[in-house]
RNA sequence: GUGGUUGUAGCUCAGUUGGUUAGAGCGCCGGUUUGUGGUACCGGAGGUCGCGGGUUCGAAUCCCGUCAGCCACCCCA
């Protein structure tokens, strides 16, 4: 026998899990629609040039890789961004800009597991290119708003910052040389405690006046409103970092118009993404009852996504969710559906001599949009209401030869364990419309 | 990739200083006279003690390796 088993990091999915995935991902991809984002999809691997053009040492390490039949160096997309580049690059002369695309898809990492960590997950990213407006930046955060809304989370909070306001204030302390390694540093505020930064500042020749101001940046927080009074001292005559305050202070005002409640969407000086594309708005969001799950969604804006494959300047902006992330982040708070079933109602299927009624009643119910399980066999009523029970179909309809000849029938409410009788008379559309409509109820309610 | 930690029934775990037929609760299946689940009672199935090797008269228990999970570093979704 050979073993049923998985590879780390990848793993099966049952029909629990399945189903709230999928729910996730019907969710994202009405609210990108209603953004006008249009659906793309690219292969899963690729040249491996083309994913390796980025060059960072981390990457390459987490990179699947291998040569194929026809002895070309292939890989397999490590995120959804490096294909888009890509397709943006070899497309543009089609897509006409600006152009807005949203691709939910698998991608793999060989990369040690974790919570919420896979070897393979999916990303549903979004993003806009073809423009530098501050109204696409606004958007992207709009966006990242209403799909955590529309997923049912209440406590969340998107955390903004602007690349260039860190820029700004690093040239007005001296530092713009050691940016990368600072900003690193500085991103590690939240998980690491303010000491640990400020050693491995010390560590980059960071002088301890400047990193009391560093550290005194990154924890600002409170109303945004008086965290751009703030950076705006220390950023001075900055002309960067001055523009990046003017970008932060447009999307504030925009967030606010939009009517997005207070303090879900904040300013905070220390995030900086490790990604060194970013050049302008960078931002991450956290569920506020699960902050160490880390960012769930994040994104920014950066100056040219296809500079590798193509002359023609892509200025972008967008963001991703992180499906598995976020699922992993939901199950842990219960906030997961448990049904084990996509059907709402379960036909019992009791008297034998009646197959053919059932089978009408069943389609007909389906075609009406109502999805169906029929269960196989005329079986012991206990036992098919047991199994009803534990797939978590919210609706059981039960004719027995007594409901036939009545022209009735009895719809069980799984979860109250009522009964409401419904006359149908014989007529299959009569009863598929009584049951389609106490169906449209429950499924109003959940 | 580095370091730490865990791995016994479907799930959560117990298993005494290594000692014979490895246990519990929950779950699952069947039954409690023929048409109503999540409650009660009765019965039942189910375990290569992650896998491989070693030490020993004897290993779930000790040692080594390996696979997998979790945590930290790193990086990130």
């Amino acid at each position: 026998m050979i073993t049923p088993r998985t590879l780390k990091g990848f793993r099966d999915h049952l029909p629990a899990q399945a189903l709230a995935r999928e729910w996730v991902l019907d969710v994202a991809r009405r609210v990108y629609r209603s953004y006008g984002f249009a659906p793309i999809d690219t292969p899963a691997l690729e040249y491996l040039e083309i994913l390796t053009g980025k060059g960072s040492d981390e990457t390459d390490k987490q990179l699947y890789r291998f040569t194929d039949h026809g002895n070309r160096d292939v890989g397999m997309r490590f995120d959804l961004t490096v294909p888009f580049a890509r397709f943006a690059a070899q497309h543009v002369g089609s897509l006409g800009l600006p152009f807005k695309r949203y691709h939910m898809a698998t991608v793999w990492r060989g990369e040690n597991t974790q919570r919420g960590r896979y070897r393979e997950f999916m990303q549903c990213d979004f993003d806009t290119i073809g423009t530098t407006s501050p109204v696409s930046d606004l958007e992207t955060v709009l966006v990242v708003h209403d799909l955590l809304v529309a997923i049912g989370i209440d406590r969340f909070t998107i955390r903004l910052n602007d690349r260039r306001t860190l820029t700004g204030i690093l040239e007005q302390a001296g530092l713009a040389e050691k940016q990368t390694d600072v900003l690193r540093a500085l991103d590690k505020l939240g998980k690491a405690s303010s000491e640990a930064v400020g050693k491995e500042l010390a560590g980059h020749g960071v002088a301890p006046e400047a990193i009391e101001r560093l550290l005194a940046m990154a924890s600002l927080a409170g109303p945004p409103q008086e965290v751009l009074k703030e950076l705006e001292t220390l950023v001075g005559e900055s002309e960067i970092g001055k523009a990046g305050l003017a970008g932060l202070a447009k999307i504030v005002d925009g967030v606010a118009s939009a009517g997005v409640p207070e303090g879900r969407v904040v300013l905070d000086p220390s995030i900086a993404r490790g990604l060194d594309y970013y050049t302008g708005l960078v931002l991450e969001s956290f569920l506020d009852e699960l902050p160490s799950l880390g960012s769930i969604c994040s994104g920014g804006r950066y100056d040219n996504l296809a500079g590798l494959y193509t002359k023609q300047p892509l200025p972008g902006v967008g963001a991703s969710l992180g499906l598995d992330r976020l699922i992993a982040g939901l199950e842990e708070l219960g906030r997961l559906p448990t049904a084990e079933t996509p059907a709402e109602v379960f036909l019992v299927f009791f008297a034998d001599e009646h197959l053919g009624d059932y089978l009408r009643i069943a389609s007909a119910l389906r075609s009406r949009g109502v999805a169906v399980e029929f269960y196989p066999e005329a079986k012991k009523l206990g036992v098919q209401l047991k199994l009803a029970a534990k797939r978590g179909h919210p609706v059981a309809l039960i004719l027995g030869s007594d409901e036939f000849a009545a022209g009735k029938a009895q719809l069980k409410r799984m979860a109250s364990g009522e009964s409401e009788e419904l006359t149908w008379g014989g007529d299959a559309s009569v009863l598929a419309e009584a049951v389609a409509a106490a169906v449209a109820l429950v499924r109003s309610r959940t």
